[in-house]
DNA sequence: CGCCATCTACGAATTCCTTAGTAACTGAGC
DNA sequence: GCTCAGTTACTAAGGAATTCGTAGATGGCG
């Protein structure tokens, strides 16, 4: 038996993500292009990997001529709620609180922070009642 | 070129830190039987996990008799902070706030949660002045 | 000291991830 | 229709992760 396919985006699946959420759709040519300042990566090595995605049914696309035009299926939102689960599951026993409480304590979120997620808060519930 | 290493708790460690975080030091046995009954690893299994960690720093052992008994180098808060760094970079911009307003927005977090944050910060910042 | 239960060490097998080369295909222009 | 540049498809290679078996080491007990 061998490792389980990862829940979560892996780093080569991150980077064509990111790109995709910007771009909203790109060809393979305009993704290497976007990353190829930073990454370096080859055209055949950015194909492979939006390929994969879109087995996992991360990315969709649709032929235009020759080339296909790769589109986000899984939102920034949806990746997000994915990912923050997963970490709150497995080491923070499944509570959002005490998630928070750690960001508190680490010192990146500030008191201004609460107040403007409180004023929020409140705004929302007073709309509601 | 491959995947590089993991820089976060895989699967399988994940599993073996829970574990040792809770029992403070256990021996493979121990580990084994603990974990057996929901995962049903074999012994061997643990042990090349656990060896592995050893290796990577994440635990450390000390003999007994002729056993190792292990304990957790990593401490959970330590495991905590690489998580969520990891995570807030990769999808939230490196914002501790937008990963909290995305708690918010989730319902995850609600507003006695935030009230509970805010009355401890305001506490800890009057300790201060 | 010798036996045996138990432990560790080593390595095999499998799957996934990442990178990228080569081959096959195809649409656009002549 | 033929060519060719660009695109996808196939394949491979190597490291990481996960599982576990076998063999070798070792400590305790008679």
């Amino acid at each position: 038996m061998a490792r389980p396919t990862s829940p979560q985006l892996t780093e080569a699946e991150q980077r064509i993500m990111d790109q995709l959420w910007t771009m909203k759709e790109a060809s393979v040519r305009q993704l290497t292009e976007a990353l190829e300042p930073t990454y370096g990566l080859a055209y055949t090595t950015v194909l492979t990997t939006v390929r994969i995605m879109a087995d996992k049914g991360y990315v969709d696309f649709r032929k235009d001529g020759r080339a296909h035009i790769f589109r986000p299926k899984l939102s920034r939102e949806g990746a997000q709620r994915k990912a923050i689960g997963t970490v709150m599951q497995s080491l923070f026993g499944g509570s959002p609180r005490e998630l928070a409480q750690h960001l508190v304590a680490e010192e990146q979120l500030t008191l201004d922070d609460i107040e403007a997620l409180r004023a929020e808060l409140i705004a929302k519930h007073g709309d509601k009642s």
